[in-house]
DNA sequence: GCATTGACGAAGG
DNA sequence: CCCTTCGCCAATG
């Protein structure tokens, strides 16, 4: 894989933003999206998560579901079950391959980050 | 360069 | 929340 300076850059901007998600909280991947200015390729989040295995320091994937709260990305884990697993050690309350009260632990780069 | 794919999102049902 | 359709954009074949 060899992606050019633009996706390079949105690479380590998703990396980085996921790498401030706080304990116990999570956020969706198009609110990375949007606080990074790709807006509508909130695709390409996902799909740089997908290159997030291996990196360092590492990328707490899990802490990013979808819009809905649902751990859309687990089957892109290790295993299956590692994401439930390190969401449930946050006190995050993981159920039907959804996150519970996600309303309340969304946490948004683009309100968070600039409070 | 076109066609397909995808860890998504919004809107309508 | 689930389903379908459409839009989105980089990667991949």
């Amino acid at each position: 894989m060899q992606y050019t300076p633009k996706t390079k850059d949105f690479f380590q901007n998703v990396f980085d933003i996921v790498r401030l998600i706080p304990k116990g909280r999570v956020t969706s991947y198009g609110a990375i999206a949007k606080y990074i200015g790709t807006g509508g390729s909130s695709r390409m989040v996902g799909w740089a998560m997908n290159a997030s295995h291996g990196v360092k320091p590492k990328v707490p994937a899990h802490r990013v579901v979808n819009r809905n709260g649902m751990l859309t990305g687990k089957a892109h884990f290790e295993t299956p079950t590692k994401m439930q697993a390190l969401l449930e050690k946050e006190k995050i309350k993981v159920q039907n391959e959804t996150v519970v009260d996600f309303d309340k632990l969304f946490w948004d780069p683009a309100i968070e980050l600039v409070l």
